[in-house]
DNA sequence: GCGCTAACGAAACCACAGTTCCCTTAGCGG
DNA sequence: CCGCTAAGGGAACTGTGGTTTCGTTAGCGC
């Protein structure tokens, strides 16, 4: 996935970083809609042509870049309780997506995603992941007695941040830490109830 | 907001209509970002100076397409109980988000909201206008007693449509009818678990 | 019906995002 | 340390999305 693989030691990867970084603060500036890559270039103090030739489209240097953030990685938590941790997820998600720079980014990579297929695999990829990271505590819960056996970990996770991107993206309400509390709780009380158990199990 | 408010009958409305038609399926088929007025205006059989002079930008002719189908509501349920109101809410957006007209046209005006100021605006009144509709669903059901006092009708609608979005523009997992009554499912289980009381009341 | 003017439209025009050409630089292997 | 080649870079070029100009059409009021 990653562009240029050969020499990655040296210029190659200098140049790759550099052009990230200006694409980041490119794109926190102008948006996705209006990035250009000569400005990125530019910004980078590399040739217009490299940034063409290495990415070609504002979706593959957006989709790069969204590679890299995948890279760096926040450790999940272990509070040792179902609602502590969907709580700390939820106020992950939630300081990410106000912040500034990183709710940019992140919504210009969402945006590239309905521009661009390859976007699109590596956004679905990037969540994947996030999920999977998370599950965990979902099935200690359940391994604790705290939710019903065959509770979908996944499900409860992404019941988790789905009200965050709502907001981000959709209605455009605040989102505020109380905000994300409430959608761990949320996620919470319906795991409890049963609602994403597999193997319709009542509660 | 409409543009084009005087000598509304005639060939102004015409132009409007058919111009607005031809963007919507210009978008299904090509998506936000390459969407080109010139060929708008082709489609719609009109001259692109028209389109240009009237929407300016293809955020500005998107913004008028959400006015256009913030008019066309579908009324709410009213089915006697809470989860039999939040399922058919919940199937109705999901049957929107997935009919491949309808779903490119959300994602596009959604995109658009990312890039321009009064696009966002506009999505957001609408988004507002639609929870607001539905929340009495909700406030029916306080009334009924299958929810406690101060619930936040609002809140609990936004929780039904929130994780069907979150599939649609985040993690690309599939939007079926089984994941719809899920999502409403758990918004009430939340409701009722007191989750979406604004005066922090208890269970 | 008749004229006044808002709105439409054809065509020439312009700017700049993206491409091409060809030369230069620098990393790695021996 | 030297040469081979992958990668970078400057500058000229091009195609198309968007603008301007100015003449035409059609809706509304009288």
């Amino acid at each position: 996935m990653t562009v240029g693989a050969t020499r990655p030691g040296g210029r190659t990867a200098r140049v790759r970083a550099a052009v990230l970084k200006a694409a980041g603060d490119a794109l926190v500036e102008h948006g996705f809609d209006r990035l250009d890559l000569a400005d990125v270039a530019r910004r980078a103090e590399v040739g217009k042509t490299t940034v063409y030739r290495r990415w070609g489209t504002v979706a593959g240097l957006v989709t790069d870049l969204l590679a890299d953030m995948a890279e760096q990685s926040l450790p999940r938590a272990d509070t040792g309780t179902l609602i502590g941790d969907l709580r700390a997820n939820a106020r992950l998600v939630q300081r990410t997506l106000v912040d500034s720079r990183q709710g940019a980014l992140f919504r210009a990579v969402i945006v590239a995603a309905t521009c661009d297929l390859r976007a699109a695999e590596a956004l679905h990829r990037f969540y994947a992941v996030r999920i999977a990271e998370w599950a965990p505590c979902v099935e200690q819960a359940v391994r604790r007695g705290e939710l019903p056996p065959g509770t979908d970990a996944a499900e409860v996770i992404r019941a988790v941040s789905a009200p965050l991107y709502y907001r981000l993206l959709v209605s455009g309400d605040p989102i505020d830490e109380a905000m994300a509390d409430r959608s761990a709780e949320a996620a919470a009380a319906a795991a409890h109830a049963g609602v994403f158990t597999q193997t319709s199990c009542p509660d």
